[in-house]
Parts: structure tokens; sequence; C-alpha cells
RNA sequence: CGCGGAGUGGAGCAGUUCGGUAGCUCGUCGGGCUCAUAACCCGAAGGUCGUUGGUUCAAAUCCAGCCUCCGCAACCA
């Protein structure tokens, strides 16, 4: 009986397109399904998206379809992405599919029942122009922190769902197992959210539609937690009868996550499960964020990276190895395309690929593809041989801690010491003594061997490249995972053929221009559609009040990141005003000059300074802001239109 | 004093649990080789391990203070 093994990405929300993060966390939890696989268990690994909730029905309604429209573009998107990155998933989970719309309703109806879920008031300053609560402690100087508009006192019912009840034994999770990888981050959580007390969670809304209708109470929609996290267990056929392996897959092996949705796996889900006294996951992996020059992805830096784009220029598996080899669990990896590449070219195409290369070669032109069946050990073998032996034990031991970019250079020494190897045993003059048949024919068949151990382990992280590479060096029937912990596994007349270059180098310059091109054109394409406004009157804009004023004083705000405190001579008797421009400007740049100020905009409290009113700047295109200053002769108080 | 993480050759990182010769990858420079994808192999240069003080025969590692950066929280043109 082959063990069970269960694995599972997070359900992503598909509130705009896949980009490269999704894909790590998707292309970890695939090469480890493979392995799995390859170690002959019985493997189920899941997918999906998160397709609920008050973003998905504002941007559905931006666009003038209805909500289920607008994901089943976007999963089609994800999907695509998926095939494209040659991820074998073996389940896709929507939310929005029945059975899981079933299994949550039984789920929140069970907690009720058992009393861990309760009605309860939400009582809050409700903003009606953004439908939303706002706790006393979120409110800006009593006004909603979105608009800045009034609130009015308001209470709402809501179900809540009591987390207190599990606090100790969360906290034994994280602290005591190894649940948490890395457990370096269980101090974060048991100081942030544990030990200040468990905030029981509100689980229902009734402030949008487009969610799980709680079934015995109209007008309560399940709100993320329940509908999301759940997946993990409706996708098994828990609570059912879509499915029917729940017994056997849980609890899951691994759940991996990025690290902005620990807290909920590592705190709610926990608690979801105790409640329902259901076993608890094995493993939760947390990775950090892939990053673009030490900043975060954005749209409007123009620094999102396109999976799509990458992959038809390097080929998926190259960008698949790239991700998983420079990511370190836990901690954030910096994204460039200048890394990637060199990445690319040393590693596959270099040390890898080439080492592929000049092995076939050899046993064509010294051997016609065909070794002969003599051999002679020698000098060099030792080393070689006992590293091939012993590399699957280390693969073994982390994948179990999923370092996954471990597994990595772990396999790419014993690549490494073959191409070293190579020169210490040099061939080449083996091939010109005819006494030393034997002993060339050793050394090529030690060099093969080593290429099927590290390209059978490869197989699960670039499954396209290795099947070519394997049957290159004839070992297409060999490349199982048990003959990986062995040595010496090919037939000593084994035959090779030669074929196309695995990992073809790039040229770094010329590649790099290319993609800079391309993410500029892309930036310019989208940016003046996405900018316009609705047109006004006239009417409209004499609403807004400008006027030129001198900036009199200038400091940081301090405990702030980026606001500056502005005292401005607007020629009716100054103001205060605070701007979030401390980044691109320093004090002393502004003071004495003019800047055009918004002047009847509603003031507002920043970081526990008021602001009465706004200086107008630009968008730039790298994001920053550009000050607006009028011409110096024109006199403060001058007001524009 | 809100919480947490991080400061190690030019770049990116390991080493810190449990003190004892500072290591890896890339880059640079020099050499070797010619089987190979201008690839591969060897060697060298380059670090007062953020800073100050303490403990110790001995500190990157342990202790205390300080500085800087990042994330969360709070906010934003």
């Amino acid at each position: 009986m082959s063990k069970p093994y269960y694995i599972t990405t997070p359900i992503y929300y598909p509130s705009g397109n896949p980009h490269i993060g999704h894909c790590y966390t998707t292309v970890a939890c695939d090469s480890i399904a493979r392995y799995r696989r390859m170690q002959g268990k019985d493997v189920m690994f899941l997918t999906g998206t998160d397709e609920h909730g008050l973003k998905i029905e504002q941007k559905a309604a931006e666009k003038g379809v209805t909500p289920k429209e607008y994901v089943d573009e976007i999963v089609k998107v994800f999907k695509r992405l998926w095939k494209y990155m040659n991820i074998e998933y073996d389940r896709y989970i929507r939310t929005t599919d029945d059975y899981h719309v079933k299994t949550v309703q039984k789920i929140f109806k069970e907690l009720y029942d058992r009393g861990y879920i309760y009605k309860g008031e939400y009582s809050g300053k409700y903003c009606t122009p953004c439908e939303s609560f706002w706790t006393d402690s979120q409110l800006v100087d009593g006004k909603c922190p979105e608009c800045g508009r009034e609130v009015t006192e308001a209470k709402e019912e809501a179900y809540f769902f009591k987390m207190s009840p599990f606090a100790d034994r969360i906290e034994k999770l994280l602290t005591e197992t190894d649940y948490l990888q890395p457990k370096s981050r269980a101090v974060e959580l048991v100081n942030n959210f544990i030990k200040p007390g468990l905030e029981d969670l509100c689980v229902s809304r009734t402030t949008f539609k487009w969610g799980i209708p709680v079934t015995f109470d109209e007008g309560h929609v399940v709100y993320v937690w329940i509908d999301a996290l759940s997946n993990y267990i409706s996708a098994l056929g828990f609570y059912n009868d879509e499915y029917n392996d729940y017994d056997k897959f849980w609890p899951a092996d691994v759940h991996m996550v990025a690290k902005d949705i620990m807290r909920f796996h590592a705190i709610i889900w926990p608690a979801m499960l105790m409640a329902l006294e259901q076993p608890l996951p094995k493993h939760l992996a947390v990775h950090g964020w892939i990053t673009f020059n030490g900043q975060k992805m954005s749209k409007s830096l123009g620094n999102v990276v396109d999976p799509f784009i990458l992959g038809e220029r390097y080929g998926a598996d190259a960008i698949r190895y790239h991700i998983l080899r420079e990511m370190a669990l836990g901690a954030d990896s910096s994204f460039s395309n200048e890394i990637m590449i060199n990445r690319i070219n040393s590693d596959l195409a270099n040390d890898y690929g080439n080492l592929v290369s000049r092995t076939v070669a050899m046993v064509n032109k010294y051997f016609d593809k065909k070794l002969i069946k003599e051999r002679e050990s020698g000098e060099f073998d030792d080393e070689l041989i006992s590293m091939c032996e012993s590399l699957c034990e280390k693969t073994d031991t982390l994948m179990d801690k999923t370092e996954l970019n471990n597994v990595l250079a772990e396999i790419f020494n014993v690549v490494s010491r073959a191409n070293k190897y190579i020169d210490e045993t040099t061939p080449w003059i083996l091939a010109k003594d005819e006494s030393k048949r034997a002993r060339l024919a050793t050394v090529l068949y030690n060099l093969l061997e080593a290429i099927r151990i590290t390209s059978t382990l490869l197989s699960c992280f670039m499954p396209v490249t290795m099947p070519k590479a394997l049957e290159q060096i004839g070992a297409s029937n060999y490349a199982t995972y048990e003959n990986a912990k062995k040595f010496g596994v090919l037939p000593l007349d084994v035959e090779v053929n030669p074929g196309e270059v695995l990992f073809p180098r790039i040229d770094v310059e010329k590649e790099i221009d290319e993609l800079n091109n391309i993410i500029k054109n892309d930036a310019h394409d989208e940016k003046p559609k996405a900018k316009t406004l609705p047109e006004i009157t006239i009417d409209e804009f004499s609403k807004v009040e400008l006027i030129v004023a001198e900036v009199l004083e200038c400091e940081k705000v301090k405990r702030s990141k980026k606001l500056l405190k502005l005292q401005l001579d607007d020629g009716r008797g100054g103001r205060q005003v605070v701007s979030g421009i401390s980044d691109w400007y320093a004090p002393e740049d502004l003071i004495g000059k003019k800047v055009i100020v918004v002047a009847n905009l509603k003031p507002v409290k920043l970081c526990g300074e008021m602001s009465n009113g706004m200086i107008c700047a630009a968008d730039m295109p790298d994001g920053s802001a550009g000050v607006i200053f009028p011409d110096q002769s024109i006199p403060v108080g001058s007001k524009i239109r």
C-alpha cells in the first residue's frame, strides 16, 4: 500500500492576473508533489481559487459583468499559467463550486450548533458611502479613514467565532511542535496575537452579497475565513458527496503559504479544526515574497514580472529552477532579470547542460555512442561515486524540511563534482592510448551515472528538460527513485543519443535590454486607459478651491514614514498641512517655495497632526511625487482657476 | 520605549543553537585544459563579521547599550 500524501497551495484571490509570486508557491508545491510521487507516495496536490468577497463584487461591477463571469475569466488565466508552468495538480477547487458551498454551509451550521459560533453585534462606526464598518481605533479624527466623511454609530448583526478556548492549544502547536516551518515565526505570532488574547472572529457579513449564504439566517453571507480555509477539506469530500477521500488524505502533510496569510493558517485554521474536532495538518510551510530590486512588486512601479513572458523566452523549466533555487524558506528573495539570467547561464547552461553535452559527445566520439563492457577503476572514482550514492539521502532530509533551495544546491554539488572529475581523469588523453580503453569507458560510465542520478532527482523540478537529458544519456528506462539511490544501474554497454542543447546560453546584455523594452511598452499600453476619469462640469471644478501659498516651515512628522508637516502662509492667517512626500523632498527643499494648495479640503488628522488641505503634486512614472511649484512671483493667497 | 526580522570581501547569502583556523555562489584578476554550450578545472586578490563596551585564555557566535535598514501596525502625493 502506498502512503497517501496531501499537499496544498493556498487558493488564490482572482482579483487580478497571477504573477511570479503565485508562481513560486505553486511551482514549489508541484515540485514537492512530484518528488513524493517519485518516492511512490499516493499524492493529492490541490490548488484553486478563492472567488468570493467584496473586492471581486466591486471589480466585476466596474467591468459590468457578474462576479461569476468575472472570476471565470481570471480562473482561465490561472489555469493557463499552471499548464504553461507544467503544474500537475490533482484537483482544482473553486469556492464557487456547489459542493464547496454546501460544505461551508454545513461547517458554519456545525460550529453554530456546537456553540462556537454565536450571533452578536458588530457595533462600530459605519460609513455609508464606503459601506464599511470601522473600529474606534481605526477612525481618523472621528471620520472614516477611507473617505474622511462623517461616520454614524451603527450596529450590525454578525456571527462570531470563539477563538479563545483554543488559545493554549494553538500556542503549544506553534511553539512546541514542528507545525510551523520555519519555526522562527512562532514568536511573532504568539506575541502579536495570542498573548494579547485571541479576539472572537467576525465570520459573517451583511454588507455585501457575493458570498456563501448562511443557511439559517437570510441576509448573512459567510466571510472569508470559513469560506476559504475550508477548501482544504471540502476538496476531499468533507461534508459533501463530490469526493470521498477525506479519510484517506486528511490531515494534510503540507500547507504551503506566503507570509502574508501565515496568520490565518497558523491560528484561525487550527482553531476551526479544533472546534470541529478534526485532526490538524502536519506542516505549515511559510515562504517569503519575491521582491523586485528590494521593492515589493506593484503595477504602478512597473516591476510586475509576467511569468508568461519569462517562460516564453527561457522555458518554464528555467523559470521554475530559478525561483526555487533563489528563495530560501521564510526569507524574501529579490528578483531581477539579471540575477535570473546569470543563474540560468551559470547553473543550467554552463554546469549542468554542458556536463551532459561534453559527456555525451565523448561517448559518441570515442565509442561511437555505445560503451564497451570492459572496466578499470582508478583514482578519483571513489569520491564521485560516494557523493552520488549519498545524494538521495541528503535531498530526502532537506525535502522533509521543505528547503527546496538547498535540495537543488545539494544536487548541483554533484554536478560540479562531475565537471571536476572530467578534468582530473582527462578522458581526451586516455582516448589517445589504445591500452586505456577500459579506463576511458569507466570514466565515461561514471559520468553517465552521475548525470542519471542528478537528472532523475532534478526531473521533479524541471519536468520537461530532464526527460530529454535522460534520453540523451540512454537512461530513460532507469529514471526511478529507487535507482537514484544506487550507483551502477545503467547497463555496462549503455548507448547514448546525442540531441539538442538542453539549456542554451543567454546573451545577458541583449536580453536585459529587450526585457526592459517589454516592460516599458507594457507600462505605456496600460497608462492612458487606466487614468481617464469621467468628464465634469465647470461647476464641479469650481468647488475645488486652489490657492497659492508659501512654505514657511517644514519638518518631518516623527513616527511617520513619509509625512512632512508644513506651515504655510496662505494670505489668510496661515495653515498647517501634512503631506506624504518626505521620500522625495527634504524639508529644506521646500522652505521658501511657493506651492499650490487645495484650500477647502476637509481637514484630517494624520499620525496625530492636523492637515488642513493638500499640496498639489504630480504622480511621476516611477511612483514618486513631483510637487507643482508655481512661479515665485505669484502672490500668496492667489486663487487658481 | 508598539511587534518582529536583518546588518559578514564588489553583489547575494551560509556560519550564531552548543564561543576555538571566516565559508559558499556570482563577479574581478592570473594560470591550466581542449571533451564541451567562449563552456570546464586550478590559483589569487578582496572582510577590524553595523557600532561601543562587557564576560572569557579565546567572541561573527554569549551579555548590555547604541546606530541603520526591512516587514507588520499607523498612514499616503
